[in-house]
DNA sequence: ATACGCCCCTGGTGGC
DNA sequence: TGCCACCAGGGGCGTA
């Protein structure tokens, strides 16, 4: 589910309810994720007060008081669900942790298949953290820059598809922006790597941008788990150009089926991928 | 370093 | 209705 845009809707979501409170009770339903959980997680988080809500790439990161951080990765189906404290309903199978806080709200993070995970780590050792040390810069700060772009990618021969899923390369991008990105730019999904520089870097910089900025905006993209803690679906789903779109007709340049055109699907490094041929050569 | 295939896990969908 | 193959937003790991 959660590329940039869900995980910062989610943040957006999350931060009214826990800055500046205090967690009251944690309970961890099952010892691991997709990883195990830090020893003693649910009891070195209980009783600690929010300071913030942050994000980095996927991650959620919730810095709490005593210099620890909570780090979240949403994997593929992970999800909070925000619930008033006089109405938490009984928990699902898949409901692994559960938070309450001093003042109205349980959040409960459900994830069916489990690909998430979480872990706590010392403000002081963050940036050095496994997860986050290789990490490429946030696309939405100056740092994501044509030139970072263009010297990041030079002497790749694989696809840029799949180059600009790397995450050291674009931190949070995921498989379906990555396709609107190119559309967006476009860039041909299957042109080798190294070949983006110049002109094709600065289209794609500000592709990558404009897509998630929007996305972001319209609360993520809802495909089957993506949801906002307060149960909302995101909306970008309804604005995709190319993503699960195979045979509809381009948005770009109109070309369809009839006339051999239209929207083609691919498997790149074994994720499908969606583009336009003639748009995208 | 890079590229690729496989794997983790559950559930929904569509074909027969 | 039942069964089954296939697919899904992520990413870690082992192998050339």
């Amino acid at each position: 589910m959660p590329e940039l845009p869900e995980v910062e809707t989610v943040r957006r979501g999350l931060a009214p309810m826990l800055t500046g409170r205090t967690l009251t009770t944690v309970v961890a339903r099952r010892p691991d994720l997709r990883f195990p959980l830090p020893e003693g997680f649910a009891r070195r988080l209980a009783g600690r007060g929010v300071l913030s809500v942050s994000r980095r790439a996927k991650f959620l990161l919730i810095q709490l008081e005593g210099g620890l951080v909570w780090l979240v990765h949403l994997g593929m189906s992970g999800r909070f669900h925000a619930h008033p404290d006089a109405a938490v309903p009984p928990a699902d199978v898949h409901d692994h942790v559960t938070v309450t806080t001093d003042r109205g709200w349980t959040l409960v993070f459900r994830d069916p298949r489990r690909f998430g995970f979480m872990d706590l780590c010392a403000e002081t050792d963050l940036s050095a953290h496994p997860r986050l040390a290789r990490l490429g810069p946030e696309p939405l700060s100056a740092a994501f820059s044509p030139g970072f772009l263009a010297a990041r990618l030079a002497g790749r021969t694989g696809p840029v598809k799949a180059a600009i899923l790397d995450q050291a390369t674009v931190a949070g991008m995921g498989n379906i922006y990555a396709s609107e990105s190119l559309f967006a730019a476009g860039v041909s999904p299957v042109r080798p790597a190294g070949t983006i520089s110049g002109r094709r870097a600065s289209r794609l910089v500000a592709a990558v941008k404009a897509v998630l900025t929007v996305a972001i905006e319209s609360g993520g993209s809802t495909l089957r788990d993506h949801r906002l803690p307060s149960g909302e679906v995101g909306a970008f789903q309804d604005r995709f150009a190319v993503y699960g779109r195979e045979g509809a007709p381009c948005p770009g340049c109109r070309c369809n089926a009839a006339r051999s055109g239209g929207i083609r699907r691919l498997v790149q490094a074994g994720r499908a991928t969606f583009y336009c041929v003639h748009r995208q050569g």
